[in-house]
DNA sequence: CGCTCTTGTCATCCC
DNA sequence: TCGGGATGACAAGAG
């Protein structure tokens, strides 16, 4: 039975992981909570193990199900997470903990591309059927919208990606929350930490900087002096990681070189995606970019290991087809895939982002190109949210881009040019809504960096037409800051939380957890406790957690259920203490393995037969049988004896199981049965009551300990959720800077192209431009005061066209 | 021998 | 009022 179960168990949850790599989605959750309570049961065990009320309860609740409102294991809550406590235990497939998260990026795929049942399949991807889905104009912004719209349930796995192992526990959680949810932003934060993950790993974000490089490469070709070279050290500092949009090309140089340095890590494998990722564009991009964009060019940096390269030279190569050597491969390479696509839609998200935002990049044609993007910018944050699972899925990945690129392009020919940056306009509102009506010298620009403006009038324009993607600037900015962040925050953050979660106390279940086996956690007990409930059916009529003859017929499950039992989870689940094995093979002891191995000591010495007075000979055989048991049958002689000597003592003519387990209604009846003296019955009372509470106890020190876990869990979960908020918070400061920055090169275009009556410019160590409350911007003397406004010798107002 | 952990038990509260 | 669940506290035993 136990096999069975755990076979099925762990083929299901295989399974699942196939499909949804495949692109399949299986949704687990519904089937759990659906339930079926047979197959959750196999699946995740008894609701309750702990409770044996329940099984008093059982005559109460027609379904045998019944859940014991305190009791943590049937929290439908923990479903999930064991379901994916198993998976991550599966070693076979080794699968690295990111998988929790595929789930979640299939569901997300599904959502986009089919809303159809959780069975559909989303496999048709290797054909490209799927891409139809995603070139579907509807379906991307759909999905981008509801991605959109979920990011105020920001997944708390943010952090996981640093935390790396760690991970998985709350991805767990959030499964679980999301289980039957349509794919939801949390599930796009799935996407980002697996991204991250991959980050962590050394792959991923390469490709990214690496194309945004390229173009940068191309930028810097461009005429574009530096306007912040005097000066404000301190900001191109705290810009060092960011791009600086103008004339940054160093910075990016840098910060882009920079990334291999902070990812010691990372490895071919990398370079494998980057390279993939390269091909990908390669060989899907429709748009010609490689004449313009020359980016696919693989740096002598890149390192290709020899069999990924043809896979992923093909692009489009399914899972499937690579060789089955090295699933492992597989699946990483998968991954890196993913991730290389997730890139290339953050970039365009991104570029999106800041283009739109700023509204305003100060190149005319690049602008046009890049403002094809900003259909899909409002959104706030900088971050890839509208990644697809299905355009994540390996088979399509390589198609998906044409794809991508094509919406982009659509909406680009479709978006107004009035998106440029326009002074006056709604556009500048915008710009004051976001920073108010201030002098913008004063906020964006330090008083040399006006001086040296001239500089800057060149560098706005950006040459590349094909910018729109590869505003590298901004990618890289975003890009690279957030590996920084990540890194930075990973590496000091990330690691204090690993170094709390391993010195978690012994309590903490996934310290014990064995990755091998999934049935040696808490399913272990669950399916122990399971099989303690089936008992219970049988033997209904009271005799609850302790043997009767007729709970000889779980003895087997029990016995598998705690053979799968890891000895490092005796601390939560203390019923195997014994080594079950034993008693299995002793028929005597049959009594021994009743429903609750919780109250083994207890039970087991008089557990065979209730009407038998106790046979104390019994034991003496066992001992002959089997010394090894002597251990045990002593301790439990010692310990659960006591009553039962009392009760030896006093003649009392039943067992202290029926004593202790009969209804209250039965109870009376068999004392009434026979008739007892009075201190016969007071000893038969407090046995009745001491046997209750100490199943009592029991089920309140597991409850302790649940709840301990759960405690454990929730503050795992908000330091995850602490480390998204900053990690968040960091990337809004970033946005900002990098508006900053764009605003600040807009100003220096505008104002170097401000000529007095006379047509000359503005000096602007003595003019400045200010916007005032209408959206207008004013260029007025420096140190005169927007109060002071109406004064100023000059009012000029102007259109910012870009 | 002392410490820790587990378990049983008691007292008490509460339903 | 009784039965009994829940739980804090204590003690005993084992490692």
């Amino acid at each position: 039975m136990l096999y069975l179960k755990k076979y099925f168990t762990e083929g299901l949850i295989q399974f699942t992981i196939l499909l949804s790599l495949i692109g399949v989605r299986v949704d687990v959750d519904t089937y759990l909570s659906n339930q079926l309570p047979p197959l959750r049961e196999i699946i995740l065990g008894p609701s309750s193990a702990y409770t044996q009320t329940q099984f008093h309860n059982l005559r109460n609740t027609l379904d045998g199900y019944g859940i014991h409102p305190k009791s943590v294991d049937l929290d439908h809550f923990f479903t999930t997470r064991r379901l994916l406590n198993q998976v991550r235990q599966l070693d076979r497939l080794s699968v690295p903990s990111t998988e929790l998260s595929t789930w979640l990026v299939h569901r997300d795929s599904e959502t986009v591309v089919s809303a159809s049942s959780q069975s559909s399949p989303s496999i048709t991807l290797d054909n490209g059927a799927g891409l139809e889905d995603v070139n579907n104009p509807d379906a991307t912004p759909a999905m981008r919208g509801g991605s959109g719209a979920s990011e105020s349930t920001y997944n708390l796995n943010a952090a996981d990606g640093s935390l790396g192992a760690v991970a998985p526990e709350g991805n767990q959680e959030q499964e679980s929350r999301n289980g039957n949810d349509d794919l939801t932003k949390e599930d796009i934060d799935l996407i980002d930490i697996l991204w991250r993950q991959d980050i962590d790993l050394g792959a991923g974000r390469e490709v990214f900087n690496y194309s945004n490089r390229q173009k940068e490469s191309e930028e810097e070709k461009q005429p574009s002096p530096p306007e912040n070279k005097d000066g404000n050290e301190e900001e191109q500092e705290s810009w060092r990681n960011g791009v600086n949009l103008q004339g940054a090309q160093p910075v990016d140089g840098e910060t882009g070189e920079s990334i291999p340095e902070q990812l010691p890590g990372l490895g071919s494998q990398t370079s494998l995606s980057l390279q993939e990722c390269l091909r990908l564009l390669e060989a899907t991009f429709p748009f010609g970019e490689e004449s313009e964009f020359p980016a696919p060019v693989v740096t002598p940096e890149i390192s290709v290991s020899t069999e990924e390269v043809p896979s992923t030279s093909q692009g489009l190569t399914v899972a499937p087809q690579l060789p089955p050597a090295e699933p492992q491969l597989d699946l990483e390479q998968q991954w890196q895939d993913i991730m290389a696509i997730m890139e290339l839609q953050a970039m365009e998200v991104n570029n999106s982002d800041t283009s739109s935002g700023n509204g305003s990049d100060t190149s005319g044609t690049t602008e046009s190109n890049t403002s094809a993007n900003f259909e899909l910018s409002n959104r706030s944050t900088p971050i890839n949210q509208d990644v697809s699972l299905h355009q994540a899925s390996l088979p399509s990945c390589s198609q998906d881009f044409p794809q991508i690129f094509n919406t982009q392009i659509d909406s680009a020919s479709i978006t107004p040019r009035t998106t440029m940056l326009r002074v006056s306009s709604g556009n500048s509102s915008n710009i004051n809504s976001t920073f108010g009506a201030t002098n913008l010298t004063g906020i964006f620009l330090p008083p040399h960096i006006n001086s040296t403006s001239n500089n800057v009038t060149s560098t706005p324009i950006l040459p590349d037409p094909f910018s729109t993607l590869l505003e590298e600037s901004m990618l890289d900015e975003i890009s690279l800051l957030d590996l920084a962040m990540e890194e930075g925050f990973s590496q000091a953050q990330a690691s204090q939380l690993e170094d709390e979660l391993d010195s978690d106390s012994g309590l903490s279940l996934d310290s014990s957890h064995s990755p091998a086996s999934p049935s040696s956690s808490e399913t272990s007990c669950s399916s122990a406790a399971s099989s303690s409930s089936t008992s219970a059916t049988f033997s209904e009529e009271g005799a609850v957690g302790y043997s009767t003859d007729s709970e000889v017929a779980t003895v087997e499950p029990e016995e598998g259920a705690v053979g799968g039992y890891q000895p490092g989870y005796s601390k939560l689940c203390r019923m195997s203490y014994q080594d079950p094995s034993q008693f299995h093979s002793l028929p005597q002891l049959d009594s021994i393995s009743h429903n609750h191995t919780y109250n083994l000591p207890l039970s087991s010495p008089f557990s065979e037969h209730p009407e038998l007075p106790i046979a104390t000979g019994k034991k003496s055989v066992r001992d002959k049988q089997s010394s090894k048991l002597q251990p045990p049958q002593d301790l439990l002689d010692k310990h659960s004896s006591r009553d039962e000597r009392r009760a030896r003592s006093m003649k009392i003519p039943f067992s202290n199981e029926k004593i202790i387990n009969l209804p209250v209604e039965e109870f009376n009846e068999l004392l009434a049965k026979h008739h007892l003296s009075e201190p016969q019955l007071a000893l038969i009372r407090d046995i009745r009551r001491r046997g209750k509470n100490k199943m009592a106890a029991q089920n309140c020190r597991k409850r302790k300990l649940d709840t301990i876990i759960n405690l454990e869990q929730g503050v795992q979960d908000l330091r995850r959720d602490k480390a998204r908020l900053l990690k968040e918070k960091m990337e809004f400061i970033r946005s900002l800077r990098q508006m900053k920055q764009k605003m600040q090169s807009l100003y220096q275009e505008v104002f170097t192209q401000l000529r007095d009556e006379e047509g000359r410019p503005y000096p602007p160590s003595e003019y400045s431009l200010q916007y005032s409350a209408d959206g207008s911007v004013l260029i007025m003397p420096r140190g005169v005061t927007t109060a002071e406004q109406n004064r100023k010798p000059e009012k000029k107002q102007k259109d910012k066209k870009k």
